[in-house]
Order: structure tokens, then C-alpha cells, then sequence
DNA sequence: TCGTAGGTTTT
DNA sequence: AAAACCTACGA
């Protein structure tokens, strides 16, 4: 079921799950076509450079193989898209196709290194249509579009183990992960070592879990 | 899942 | 003493 009846009023630029945002000029597109049944389009005339809007935060601006053949001056494009967008997340998605592909590296050098966005790349318009549904899909679940807060190089499973030591929490465990990297190295620690992070009361704690048999 | 009250630890 | 932290509880 189709709803053609959209909005005219734009509330905001966050669809609801399970739809995006789409700039107007999408419509009829094959991009838009593809989306039929998985995700539900909303076309929105004043999009500005933004070609499409996902509810995770994230906006998608979309280089196509003209675009970058061309060289349709689509890096001024891309930094209006940056400089636009500063409270989502910005993600180029670029159509890699064979006439395209030998300015990638230069694209990726530009959206990656310089800019700080992320890129994907796809084949064609259906490959892009099956990636956005995808991100759509994956929003409620985990997924690699989503912007991460923690910093991803410590493992959260032993960052919960950790947090299971009484009086140790985000911080602590965080903390002492940073300066031991290991469970194995923290409970084989003394408790003045692990006074050096975290305080005397905390320290004796810890040191307890491990080694005071509890009965 | 998120925010917060209330008690504890750290500085 | 103030700030930071932990935990448990309720929306």
C-alpha cells in the first residue's frame, strides 16, 4: 500500500522505523522502485544536498556514476553535504561501476581521509537500493551505522565481565581495562597495584573477588 | 532501555 | 567538602 498522501509540513528530518526520507527528484527512480515492499519511501521536496534520510541519524548523500565520470563537481557537493549535516551522520554512497572505479581511490582519499564521512560503495542504483534497506532493517538491531560512543578497541564482553566485580562500574572497569588490558593480568595484581587506578576502598574490593574464597 | 535518587568512594 | 562514581529501582 502506497501512501500518497505525505505531509506537506516537514515536522522533522527523522522518518519513523522502517522509512526514509528521499529528495524528491528520486521519484520514479530506479533507486526508489527497489525499495518497494521492504522500505517505505517518503519524498520530501526541500531536502537541500541531502539525498536521503534514515532514522538512525544518518543521511545519505548518493555520488552516481555520472556524477563521478564527469567529475560533476560533485566534491564541492560533497562538503556542502558535510558542512549541512553536522548533527548526523554523514554517509556518501558512491556508485562503483567500471567506467568509475579508476577515481575511486581519489573519492575515498577525499570522503574518508579528508572529510572524516563514511563511505560505501555499490555497483548500481538496485545495489544501493538493497543497502539502504539493509541500514533500515539493522536499525533496531546493531549495526556498523551506527555511531558508536565507547571507543570500539575494548571488548564489551570483558568490559561487563569486569563490571561484575562489586564496586566496580563503567568507569572503574573502563579504567582498569586501559591500564591492564586483561582479566587474567587484573586478578593476579596486587592491591597497591590496583590502587595506582582505582582507590583504596575499590582496590580492596577487587583484590577480594579474586582472592578471598567466600566460604 | 534510560534516567535518577541515594549512598559510597575519590580527590 | 565537592566531585565522581556505583547500584538499584521505576518509568
Amino acid at each position: 500500500m502506497d501512501s500518497k498522501p505525505s505531509p506537506a509540513v516537514v515536522v522533522s528530518a527523522v522518518p519513523p522505523y522502517g522509512h526514509v526520507i528521499l529528495s524528491a527528484k528520486w521519484r520514479g527512480s530506479t533507486l526508489a522502485h527497489h525499495f518497494k515492499g521492504v522500505v517505505k519511501a517518503i519524498f520530501e521536496e526541500e531536502l537541500g544536498v541531502v539525498d536521503l534520510h534514515l532514522s538512525n541519524k544518518s543521511c545519505i548523500l548518493y555520488v552516481s556514476e555520472s556524477d563521478v565520470v564527469a567529475g560533476n563537481d560533485y566534491k564541492r557537493k560533497i562538503v556542502r553535504f558535510r558542512n549541512a549535516n553536522s548533527n548526523f551522520h554523514g554517509v556518501v554512497l558512491v556508485e562503483k561501476t567500471r567506467l568509475s572505479e579508476q577515481y575511486f581511490s581519489g573519492l575515498q582519499r577525499f570522503v574518508v581521509l579528508e572529510l572524516g564521512l563514511t563511505l560505501l560503495a555499490v555497483a548500481s542504483p538496485v545495489e544501493a537500493a538493497q543497502l539502504i534497506s539493509q541500514m533500515v532493517h539493522g536499525e533496531s538491531k546493531e549495526n556498523p551505522f551506527r555511531r558508536r560512543s565507547a571507543c570500539r578497541l575494548l571488548d564489551p564482553v570483558v568490559l561487563n565481565l569486569v563490571q561484575q566485580i562489586p564496586g566496580v562500574g563503567k568507569v572503574k572497569a573502563m579504567a582498569l581495562l586501559q591500564q591492564f588490558s586483561s582479566i587474567h593480568q587484573i586478578c593476579n595484581l596486587s592491591a597497591q597495584q590496583l590502587e595506582s587506578v582505582v582507590g583504596q576502598a575499590t582496590a580492596q574490593q577487587i583484590w577480594g573477588f579474586f582472592h578471598n574464597q567466600l566460604s
